[in-house]
DNA sequence: GACAACATACCAACCAGTTGGTATTTTCTC
DNA sequence: GAGAAAATACCAACTGGTTGGTATGTTGTC
């Protein structure tokens, strides 16, 4: 992932050593603080470069926003969770892969579009809505593997007081992950954020407590 | 909490329009977006008076933050989830208090140091740990809540696996709520946020199922 | 030779911070 | 407690560097 080996070849384009670079540097000092010229010389690239290649820098935004859906579903969809049998276990095999990827500075394991979204929210609706599409694009992808566990274990939860569904689950594992990473970030270090992991597998293993697996045959 | 009024009336001091412009500002723009002329003018102070006070625009931020503490420690200390006499019902009763403040627009209820820290943490030590003592402070009022209700309920889960502490709950807390907030800004509205901290509570009402309450008497 | 992919040179607006000054309050002195 | 001295609070105008963006080339490719 290192930028100097993107930024100096030429078989690269300058729009994705533009956008590599971004993802690094809106994640090291978000989006505002994160200036053209910072990112052309990150990059090895001029800043006409940038400009034939984004219409604006908000342009650019909604582009990195894109490439991080992109390079996190790639990532993501080679990950060891999706290989166990059972639904449950691949729900909390990927609470526990979040937490082993808790490594490193905190750039490299932050989220690019919970930054962006934070601080664009009330000023480029464009942005916001990439990384909307990012975060709930990704929630989804672990939304039927809770489906699945729920229905393989007989748990309705729609209709009682107050209710909650597959979706909602998984987007509350975002919302745990986005804000343990806040967490994170004020105390400069992932130890706390790995607590955070650990309490939201925790909830799952509670919520499907006493709810034993059907057998395929009734 | 209308900065028109704060902004014209001069027996509030130009320090105090500042700080006040401040929390609204950097909540609704982020920290980086607000410049130092956006303050002065919500304020209604001049660049001269905003330098007087504060060395730098850093330490405005530092300033923020502790300004915020203030704020809500008071906002805090009268909400009425203290009224409870048992201590589970505290931490419950908190946590429906902060879903209920989940009302009127984003930068109205969102917190100023879960957004400051994202933006300056790989850029301001001082920002950062002044962000940090806020966030920790506040969860610091609710772990006395979290320990009596463990204590009371004969639930000890230190040595256990995976363990955790009145500390790390009453932190975790506090990343669900920051998250939230992170989904809130990016869908537009508090509904997700909502069901997040339901999903808190039912995961504080899980870890205490089957742990009846302690007579006084055994 | 047309068109995309870059580079160079440049600009107007903006931004954090400064300067040099005035009004107001507090403190010190007798 | 009056009045000088000093500190504080605030203001208007200015500055040097920065920022997003543009206008105008140059180079390689089909």
């Amino acid at each position: 992932m290192s930028n100097a080996a993107s930024s100096s070849n030429p078989r690269i384009s300058a729009r994705d050593k533009i956008l590599d670079a971004a993802l690094t540097a809106i994640r090291t000092k978000g989006f505002t603080a994160t200036t053209v010229d910072d990112l052309c010389a990150a990059a090895g690239v001029t800043k006409g470069a940038f400009f034939h290649h984004f219409d604006s820098k908000d342009a650019l935004g909604v582009a990195a926003a894109q490439h991080w859906s992109k390079v996190t579903s790639g990532f993501f969809a080679d990950a060891p969770y999706h290989r166990h049998d059972d639904p449950l276990e691949r729900v909390l095999a990927y609470i526990a892969f979040r937490r082993d990827i808790l490594q490193g500075e905190l750039p490299e394991f932050t989220c690019l579009v919970g930054t962006m979204a934070q601080e664009v929210h009330q000023t480029s609706r464009a942005i916001t809505a990439a990384c909307d599409a990012s975060m709930s694009g990704h929630a989804a992808t672990i939304e039927p593997y809770v489906a699945q566990a729920m229905e393989q274990r007989g748990l309705d939860p729609a209709g009682s007081d107050t209710g909650w569904s597959a979706a909602s689950l998984a987007l509350h594992t975002q919302a745990v992950l986005q804000g343990a990473f806040i967490l994170a970030k004020a105390k400069g270090g992932p130890a706390i954020a790995e607590e955070s992991a650990d309490h939201l597998a925790r909830y799952v293993r509670l919520l499907f407590a006493n709810h034993q697996k059907k057998g395929k045959t009734p």
